[in-house]
Parts: structure tokens; sequence; C-alpha cells
RNA sequence: GCCCCUGUAGCUCAGUGGAUAGAGCACCGGUUUCCUAAACCGGAAGUCGUAAGUUCGAGUCUUACCAGGGGUACCA
């Protein structure tokens, strides 16, 4: 519906004026004024040297268009209502099961890394934020039809890995009997203990290798109960085997004026104001370089878009990632850094210390095991990623029955119910005829608002969030329930039946779709 | 020191530079002989942290400041 009006007043303007202008397409504030409104007047005022108003008296003047109503302007905006037909004729295309799909992303390839979790021990719900987020985001760009792949980095080769392959070694020791005073940066977690006793009595010459693998294997299983799958796993040591990372720096060498510089033994990236160690003076690479050869590994493999979900504890290295790339010729606009804010868990008042090294920590599965997967992922899709959240384990218990992602799948479930009693009853739910009689409020309430499914998939997609949809979603249940309750379906006007019943159809279709792109499930009963 | 995020109703939060700032929860009051009450209807609730700037227009952008949270220094 939004792109009708485009396109209708975009040639309006181009054979008006001869100019072209992105203006904004929004609902006015009240429905009195009409559906939609334009804000092209506004926009065209400078270049033309008239006012507003004027403006849009003139383009109000060229509408013919066989989906409008009528047209009108207020203090400059343009002011659509769209005919009853058009309305309609929309909603009967809704029923579909790619109604909603669109073609912002032309087929782009897009890379989305997220939770890339070190696999030191089991993932927490401070990664499950990430986990729904960046999978949520991958299934509404597929809608919009980006070509998405979802990727993996493993970081199995840094300290945290010989650490990890220490704690193994310590617990196998204790294990056999001996004191053991646990240095700081080892991990004591239960699996540790697990991991332990499964290869004590192996010969394994690497122990952080193996118990690494493990873990992964586990966070792999944690991940698939989310319903989340991985298309791709990269190994930071297969990036470090390969020789990337020395070519990052060699390459950088080459550039005039070199960004590089030897200082006390250790080899500085200085290209500006700040300065970040690269190569310690032992020798070692600090994590970064690895980092930009990865991302470089990312752009080798031809992906228009990079997309990189990160928590707040990586954002300080953002700016030399994105600088030691684009002056090795990757253009900084097409990596798209999110930072995912924490989640700060909490049981009541009592904030919950996550630690992994010490083993104190909620795992994703316990998360899962108390609140289930369905309201986990919608309770972390309800807010913009940019903004810290609290997650209180006792409230979400206490109010689980209350979660808002029951609400949308009661809606969904009342509708199924509805349905299927009605195909019982020999009606039919998809017939298209005389829609036009639909005439009340809370029937056109929600035919108004099927279309905007389209419009937030599409706004999500370009602002890479999906809380719009979560929000869509209570929208457009809230407005069903207030249907349901106020309209006797079936024991209500006899000629009205299938009508409602096509309505109701196209509700339930918008809302498994949205939920499916959330990666919620839309329960038949409930 | 440097960097990031947040500040909107009692609480939790929406709000691609647009018109009179919105929901949910909590609170108060109603609704079930009837297709799922995990529901619905009504009510009350605001100096959008403060100040300046940018412009036709600022909750939204810029700068400074205030408050809260977090990250970081040859760990990752």
């Amino acid at each position: 519906m939004r792109t009708k009006i485009r396109e209708i007043v975009k040639g309006i303007i181009k054979e008006l004026f001869d100019e072209e202008v992105e203006f904004d397409i929004q609902h006015p504030p009240d429905e009195k004024m009409g559906d939609y409104s334009v804000n092209a007047p506004f926009l065209l005022a400078n270049k033309l040297k008239k006012s507003p108003n004027d403006i849009a008296k003139t383009i109000l003047d060229e509408i013919d268009s066989e989906i409008i109503e009528s047209a009108s302007q207020i203090k400059g905006f343009i002011n659509f209502r769209i005919k009853k037909e058009s309305w309609l004729e929309e909603l009967t295309k809704s029923i579909t099961p790619d109604y909603g799909n669109g073609n912002l992303g032309e087929g782009k390839k897009v890379l989305i890394e997220f939770v890339s979790a070190n696999p030191t021990g089991p993932l927490t719900v401070a990664h499950a934020r990430s986990a729904a987020y960046g999978d949520s985001l991958a299934r509404v760009l597929e809608s919009q039809s980006y070509n998405v792949d979802r990727e993996y980095y493993i970081n199995d080769s840094g300290n945290q890995i010989k650490n990890l392959g220490d704690s193994v070694r310590l617990k196998i020791e204790e294990l056999k009997g001996k004191e053991i005073q646990y240095p700081p940066n080892t991990y004591q977690g239960e699996y540790i203990e697990q991991i332990a006793r499964e290869v004590m009595d192996k010969n394994i010459e690497d122990y952080g290798e193996f118990a690494g693998d493990r873990i992964l294997k586990t966070i792999n299983e944690t991940l698939k109960r989310l319903r989340i799958d991985f298309d791709e796993w990269v190994r930071e040591s297969k990036i470090i085997k390969e020789g990337k990372v020395e070519a990052i720096i060699t390459d950088l060498q080459k550039l005039k004026p070199n960004p590089l510089t030897e200082r006390e033994g250790a080899l500085w990236f200085t290209p500006g104001n700040r300065e970040r160690v690269f190569r310690r003076s032992d020798g070692s690479w600090t994590y970064i370089v690895p980092d930009i050869a990865y991302h470089r590994f990312k752009f080798e493999r031809g992906y228009d878009l990079l997309i990189d979900l990160l928590g707040p504890d990586h954002q300080d290295h953002v700016p030399e990632l994105k600088k030691s790339l684009s002056l090795l010729g990757y253009p900084e606009e097409k990596l798209e850094v999110k930072i995912i804010q924490w989640v700060t868990l909490k049981r009541g008042e009592e904030t919950v210390k996550m630690s992994k090294r010490q083993g104190s920590y909620i795992t994703i599965d316990e998360l899962v095991d108390e609140v289930g997967v369905d309201a986990a992922r919608f309770f972390y899709l309800l807010r913009k990623s940019s903004v810290p959240m609290d997650f209180d384990l006792e409230l979400a218990k206490e109010e689980s029955e209350r979660n808002p992602v029951y609400y949308v799948q009661y809606g969904h479930a009342r509708i199924s119910s509805l349905l299927e009693l009605a195909e019982e009853k020999g009606y039919s739910i998809d017939s298209k005829e005389n829609l036009l009689k639909l005439n009340k409020k809370e029937e056109w309430n929600l035919i108004k608002k099927i279309p905007e499914f389209t419009e937030t998939l599409e706004d999500s997609a370009r602002i890479r969030e999906s809380h719009l949809l979560t929000h869509y979603l209570l929208d457009i249940s809230k407005l069903y329930h207030n249907f349901y309750q106020n309209i006797r379906i079936l024991d209500g006007n006899k000629d009205l039946i299938p009508q409602r019943l096509f309505l109701s159809n196209a509700v339930r279709n918008v809302i498994r779709k949205g939920l499916k792109l959330l990666g919620v499930s839309a329960p038949e009963r409930m």
C-alpha cells in the first residue's frame, strides 16, 4: 500500500516539477485525516521557492488514482484516504504464505556473525540475546530478499583455550586426590569436572583443544534447542594457520604512510589519534589482528554486507577494525557493527553475578528449562538491541502466564480453533466474495492493520531491528481480541460469516508468519 | 585518561526529523445463559534529564552539562 502511494506521488512530482525527492509516508495522527500522509511538500519548498501549502495544492490537483478515495492537504501534509475496494484487494492477498515478503535486499549477499562465544564454557543468558536477535534478524532479512548466511567465529587459539586446558589438567589432579589451589584465570564450572572425568584415563595430548571441541558441541546443541542453525563455523586457528594474519601486517606495511610503528619491541597501529598494540613484545598477536584477518576473509568470500553482533566488551576495538579494513581497501559502510547490550540477570532484587571462571552463571539451557524457548526468544526481541536489559528470573517465572508471548500465541490459537469449528460446520474460510459487506469498526481496524505487516518487515530489515515486528504482533493481536470479543462470528449475522472468517484467516496468517520470523511457535490450541 | 549505552506516565518500555507524545504492567470501576476470560471495555496518570544550537518543524540531529550503567589500557 505504501509502495503504491509512493509511486503515485513520485510520478506527479516528476511530471509537475521534474524533481525527485525522498519523502516519508506515514499514518496521520488522527484517522479522520486519512489513512496515509505524505510530507513531500516540505521537502520541495526550498528547491521550488514556494510554500508547502501551494505545492500541496498543486499536487492535489493532479491526483487521479484508482486506489484513492480522496485526498486533502492540511498544513502542507497531503493526506490520502484509500478506497475500501483497495484495502480489500490487499486483504485478499494477505492469506498467502509469502505475504509480507519484499525486495528491499535485491538478492544481496549478507553475512551475519553472532554469538561467537569462546568455547570455554556453556552459553549463558548473556549470549542468548545475541542469539535470538541475530537469528531473527536473519529471518527478517531473508523475507526481504537478502541472501543471508549465519556464521559463528570460534576463538580457539588464545590464552583462554590454554587456561581451559590448564583447568582440566588441574581438575584431573584434584580428582586423583591432590590438593589443588586454582589460579585466578582457570575455569571451575561443573562442566570442567565432567570433561576431566572423561579424559583422565585417555591418552590426550592437548586438553585445551579437546575440551574446546567438547564444549563447542554442547554450545551447538543449545543453539539448536533455540532453533538456531549456523551455516558456517570459522576457526581462528585456521585463519592463523593459513597465514592470513601475517598477510594483514605485510599489506598494512606496504601502505603509504605506513600505519604501523615499532616501539619498545612491540608493533603499534597508529593511523591517527588512537594507538593500539598489534604485536606484543613477546612476538604474539593481540586478539584484534586475527580479527581483522577474519573480516578480510569475510569480504573475500564475496559478501555485499557484513553484520557483526558484538557484546559491549568488544566495542572498544571496532574503530581500529574498521580503520584497518578500510585502509586495506574494503569500504567501511559494508561492515555494520551492532553492539548488543548486556543482559543483567536477576533473581528478584538480587543481581546474579556471572562468572564463567568461578562457574557461577545461568546457562541458556537452564533459562529455557524455566521459561521455554518461545518466551525466551520473544522476551529478548521485545527490546531494541541498544538498550541494556534486566532479566529477572523470578519475574520471568512468576509472569510466565502473563508474558506477552502468550497474548500473541493465544490470539493465534483462538483463531485456529474458531476456523476449525467453522469448517466442521461447513463454512468456507477462504472465500473472497462480498468482503465489501464488512462495515464494523472492529473489522476495519484489522483490515487496515494487515498491510502494515509488509511495512513493518521492511522497516525492521532497514534498521536491522526485529522488535518492531514483536510490537506489531502485539498490536494486531490486541485488535483481534477486541474484534473477537465484540462481534459474534458463527452466532452472529449469517450473511457476514464467510467474510469474518476470511478476515480471521488473514489475521492468523500474518500472526503465524510474524511469529515464524521471530522464531516463536504458533500453536493451534493452548 | 579514552570509549560506548541509557535517561519519555508510579514501574517496564515503544516512538525511520513531522501534525494534539503512545502501549503494557500496576491502580480504580465494569463485562462470561454466547465461537478459548491466557480475553474485552472504561477511568486516572507527562516540564520527553538540563541548557543552547541546527530548520518550515526536534522526544528524534549537534554541542555542553547532569545522572545511572558498562567497557578498556602489550587479556580476549
